[in-house]
DNA sequence: GGCCTGTTACTCGGATATAAGCTGTCCGAGTGTAGAGGG
DNA sequence: CCCTCTACACTCGGACAGCTTATATCCGAGTAACAGGCC
């Protein structure tokens, strides 16, 4: 169960796009640059963020990324759903109707089985502490503790 | 980001372990059998509860699996560790330092990425969540909305 | 009849194929721009 | 000098390979039970 890199990456280019200002749209190969990723496959990643309504993309010549709303009302959980999908990780499959061992009849299942029940409770922890930090959050939180990181990125920009 | 089935089964395999006494070992066969699953890959799942210290096995004929010790003891945590491994779902790639683009001396880095840090707060809440049900509950739960299922588990395992 | 021993059948444990999903890459559709030509 | 048309270069978007991980399987090591033979 491991959480795919896009996150990190999706997450990353939506503050370094937030510090940029949003006036120009910002295309893939420059943000890819940024941080020595893959340009193709991190272009993949923006778009399930435009999908998401995260950021839009502007086609054509000098086109590019931009956000789509103010990083205040984009939480990570967003992005990790943007990214990974909104499933839940835990699957459960029902296998206490599956064989003869423990088949009961159908009145049984009216509710969900325990451990399904328990996987989603603990799953919703897990959404709700991503879904109470805003990337604004993160965002000022890196300006407070690597207050020249914002304007080095510009300055790097603006030479890119 | 997928939990693997093995969860589910591992945790089934464990209530239904406790529902036949542990007075001797369970083959894989029969716990598959039970639930229609493929009994060498269930071998496998239930080898990973083994070196958790869930279970004990039994070699040799008549041999088969064991609880290590009660339900009451064990967590759902316990289970998803044992199968999943211990690692967390998010890995932080650190590409803050990679790329000229955010590139700023190493004394911005002392304190651990703010994207980073969220993320571990989440699959905290998660894990404690994981953590504060037990075994024994869920076992509770499900006698308590299907009483029969214990009954019924046990007749098989008599005629299989 | 009781005990010992060799065989047998059975089960765990790890090493081995197969399939699916993530990672990384490429090329085509669409669009804004720039330049050239004409009025 | 200004407008328009055309060709171009650039960017997004989706379709295409490579590789790691999860899934499923098989065979060998080890052990308890059983049957046969011996005392």
């Amino acid at each position: 169960m491991r959480m795919s890199q896009g996150v990190e990456w999706a997450a990353h280019c939506c503050l370094v796009l937030d510090w940029l200002g949003g006036e120009r749209p910002v295309a893939t190969a420059r943000l890819a640059g940024c941080f020595e990723l893959p340009a193709p496959y991190l272009n993949k990643q923006l778009q399930a963020l435009v999908k998401a309504g995260i950021l839009e993309s502007v086609p054509g010549a000098r086109g590019g990324f931009l956000l789509a709303r103010p990083l205040e009302k984009t939480t990570l959980m967003d992005v990790v759903a943007a990214i990974e999908g909104p499933e839940d990780a835990f699957a459960c499959t029902e296998i206490r109707q599956r064989g003869a061992g423990t088949a009961s009849p159908p009145s049984a299942y009216r509710t969900a089985c325990g451990i399904s029940t328990a996987m989603r409770m603990a799953e919703l922890e897990w959404r709700r502490a991503l879904a109470a930090r805003t990337l604004a959050q993160l965002r000022d939180d890196t300006e407070r503790h690597a207050p020249a990181a914002a304007d080095r990125t510009r300055r790097w920009f603006a030479d890119h």
